[in-house]
RNA sequence: GGCCUCGUCGUCUAGUGGUCUAGGACAUUAGCUUCUCAGGCUAAGAACACGGGUUCGAAUCCCGUCGAGGUCACCA
């Protein structure tokens, strides 16, 4: 049975879509081995506890369809789900890790350990724990018992090779010998990411640690770990980080990195986010670009996945959401719009959006689109701003054309414009822009004809009366 | 700086020693379709980081150089 998982912290504002990708890849993997997917949150690091952060990650994981087998909110046979309620299994391993000779006490404080680095660093050594509480450990005992903040450190061996059997690196080799003594619980009782991945991934049986490539430096450090233990190591698989347009990893400070700027800011569909995240690093074995979660599944593979880091491409993303939104049936097409302008407490109009859904499917290419083509159609647009310098003499005789048709089609509109160009000798382009900008207050806009006859008649005439002042 | 990873068009990628005059997609440019913009169709330009090997033959294997990234916390 393959079970993965995904363990982000609710360190910040949503789900990364870099988390996203990681979850899609894990769920796959999972999924297309009929196993389980887990998401255990990793809210170990109480400074930078982000309120509401782990509620947004779970539903915004659930919109993707990554929808966990077992999760804080859905619970599952080796919960809690969430590492602040594992505290006591925690210590307990801590401890054992003592006991056995591969932990040790340390009371050092932060000021004696920055010193200390500080010092190495001008010495040009690699900071390193210097392992003074190790030489001591009795003494340090004694305080501890006495009352004094102590935290327990992996005791590392000397000058040991270790192999990490990486699925997507092959074999990578470190030595022990640069590698510092890690902090595994913490002075307020709560375990750093490393013991608390370790013993969680043992204890929820989890079968493949899929993970970002910044986790593979430490990795060596979780294989002491399973080995004190005496545990099982799991198959590891570390993928490529999504960078930056400058290369370097993909951050909130450069770049908009929360699925909620994607779906709910720009209108993005869940499906094309997921389809466009699956070809980072990754491809499909016909070159497709446009494919279902469940096909992704289906011809997925760890070892297709590929080693150079991608740059997250937001042009290319918004063209695949174009190519969801012209697959969208028009009635869907018209839900998702007035949903996601509900959300902005812009409630529209049903019926009027359902008619202008033919005339905009082909040029939005993501909701927030749908405001820059459609806006005329729900208010007049303000002419006043528009100074047309060409000759619009003719605007009378435009009006004076429209105000006698009775059957107020767009075909009608249409043919009856031509006529006029011709009559009066312009080009038809520019007595159309000039109705345009009349009509609809813009240079571009949907198709006019078809516009007009959603706008009717009467308001045709009116906004056409306007511009003539 | 130490350790680790990576290096094919601007971007995402195909490619696992000969089928590569290096394929596809996005983007760009041009043409057609047309009332604007899209969409659709057609076409064009655009890459194997560099230097050595190995081999009859290398984008593909080896070494080096360079470049990029990650990581070195009581953060994850």
């Amino acid at each position: 049975m393959i079970r993965t998982r995904i363990a982000p912290s609710p360190t910040g504002e949503d789900l990364h879509v870099g988390s996203i990708a990681t979850a899609l890849i894990n769920y796959a993997w999972a999924k297309k081995h009929h196993g389980q997917f887990i998401v255990r949150i990793e809210d170990t690091d109480r400074k930078r506890l982000v309120k509401g952060a782990e509620e947004r990650i779970l539903k915004s994981l659930n919109r993707v369809g990554l929808i966990p087998d077992e999760s804080p909110l859905v619970g599952g046979p080796y919960g809690p789900y969430r590492q602040s309620e594992r505290l006591a299994i925690y210590q307990k391993y801590a401890q054992e890790l003592v006991d056995k000779g591969h932990g040790y006490y340390c009371i050092c404080t932060p000021e004696r350990l920055f010193q200390m680095r500080k010092d190495q660093q001008a010495k040009k050594q690699i900071p390193k724990y210097d392992r003074l509480c190790l030489k001591n450990q009795e003494e340090v005992i004694k305080k501890i018992k006495k009352g004094e903040k102590y935290v327990i450190r992996l005791k590392v061996p000397d000058n040991q090779e270790i192999i990490v059997d990486d699925l997507i690196r092959g074999k990578v080799r470190f030595n022990t010998k640069d590698i510092d003594d890690q902090v595994l619980l913490k002075s307020d009782g709560f375990p750093t990411y490393h013991l608390g991945v370790v013993v969680d991934d043992h204890l929820m049986k989890i079968t493949h640690v899929i993970r970002g490539e910044e986790w593979l430096p430490s990795t060596p450090k979780h294989i002491l770990l399973y080995q004190a233990f005496g545990w099982e190591l799991p198959f590891f698989a570390h993928i490529s980080l999504l960078r930056n347009p400058d290369k370097s990893k993909l951050s909130k400070r450069k770049n908009p990195v929360w699925a909620s700027y994607y779906l709910d800011k720009l209108g993005i569909f869940p499906e094309a986010l997921i389809n466009y995240l699956a070809l980072m690093g990754w491809s499909h074995p016909e070159e497709k670009d446009v494919f279902s979660l469940e096909e992704y599944i289906r011809v997925f593979h760890i070892k297709d996945i590929q080693k150079t880091a991608p740059i997250f491409d937001p042009v290319k993303l918004e063209w695949l959401n174009g190519v969801y939104i012209r697959k969208t049936e028009d009635i869907k097409l018209k839900n998702k719009i007035l949903e996601f302008y509900q959300k902005e407490n812009i409630h529209l109009d049903p019926s009027l959006v359902e008619k202008t859904i033919p005339l905009i499917k082909e040029r939005i290419k993501k909701l927030s689109d749908y405001w820059e083509y459609c806006q005329f159609f729900f208010e007049k647009p303000n002419t006043q701003e528009l100074s047309f310098n060409k000759d619009n003499s003719y605007i009378k005789e435009i009006y004076q054309e429209l105000e006698k048709i009775i059957d107020w089609k767009a075909g009608v509109i249409g043919e009856r414009m031509i006529q006029l160009a011709k009559k009066i000798g312009v080009k038809n382009s520019d007595l159309f822009m000039m109705l345009r900008l009349a009509i609809t207050g813009k240079k571009i806009s949907p198709p006019l004809n078809e516009s007009m006859e959603i706008l009717g008649k009467e308001e045709c005439l009116k906004r056409l009366k306007n511009y003539q002042k």
